[in-house]
DNA sequence: ATGTCGCCCTCCGGGCGA
């Protein structure tokens, strides 16, 4: 079994305690990180692998963005190119003992008003996604991991009310037509969904202004974990481990996505 | 809705991004 898990920690650096007690209550093998908001070189990686992390990737820049992917089975990181302008929002692997693939991507976030036209991080946000379109099109990746946060909620059930937030960057048109195609290059297959079935709502994100957080809030499902389909019969169980929202002190707003692999 | 975070570069609090 390989345990594979997605989580935008908002400040690797604030989070430490945070996702010590997640390794030793979830024990992951491979944790991805989003926003980790630290440059290479301030990087904690004594600390992350006093946690068992040996393997480390990351790539960030001062204040926003960063990514980052930790292992306890070896990593290497493909010689690819990575997406958008190499600003912390992407890292290609693969997992040599397991013969896999991962793919740890941070879509940018697109700003508030959902019109390409006038908000250049909403067509940041488009482009990003054509990119990554592209690419997997193009390449049509064998036993591949893509995973991240994905800042947009695709499904009827993945926002508190659809009909409401289609105003919204995150469910707008545009977006989920964006995120529905990436799916349609490759058939990829939406772990999470397949364990908690439409139309069960559940989100991995509530903002930090919702006072009093339960896992009913009013939140959003921007965090995906999606196998190419030849990886599709290996999946145990996908969950979202949503209590870490209200730990204290000091929660990320995202909750992180656990995936169980048979390999 | 404009309520909360975390980072930065210092005018150490206000701007920025989320």
């Amino acid at each position: 079994m390989l345990r594979i898990v997605t989580w935008n920690v908002n400040s690797v650096r604030t989070r430490l305690e945070h996702i010590a007690r997640f390794s030793s209550e979830y024990a992951p093998d491979v944790l991805c990180l989003q926003e980790t908001k630290v440059r290479d070189d301030m990087f904690p990686k004594p600390a992350l692998s006093e946690m068992g992390y040996t393997q480390q990737l990351f790539a960030g820049i001062p204040s926003n963005n960063g990514v980052a992917i930790l292992a306890k089975t070896p990593i290497l990181e493909r010689n690819a190119p990575r997406l958008g302008r190499d600003d912390g929002r992407h890292l290609s692997v693969t997992l040599p003992e397991y013969d896999l693939r991962l793919d740890n991507v941070y879509v940018p976030a697109g700003g508030n008003l959902p019109d390409p036209e006038l908000n250049d991080k909403f067509a940041y946000k488009l482009d990003f996604m054509a990119h990554l379109t592209t690419m997997m099109a193009t390449e049509r990746p064998k036993r591949t991991i893509l995973l991240g946060d994905m800042n947009i909620a695709p499904g009827e059930y993945d926002v508190f009310s659809h009909r409401q937030m289609l105003k919204f960057v995150s469910h707008t048109l545009v977006e989920i037509t964006a995120f529905e195609k990436l799916l349609r290059t490759h058939d990829w297959h939406n772990s999470l969904r397949a364990d908690v079935l439409e139309p069960q709502r559940i989100y991995s994100w509530w903002s930090y202004r919702v006072r009093k957080w339960q896992p009913e809030s009013r939140g959003l499902l921007l965090d995906h974990i999606l196998l190419s389909p030849d990886l599709m019969a290996q999946q145990q169980q996908a969950q979202l481990a949503q209590v870490t929202r209200s730990w204290k002190p000091k929660p990320s707003d995202h909750a992180p996505l656990v995936l169980d692999l048979r390999l």
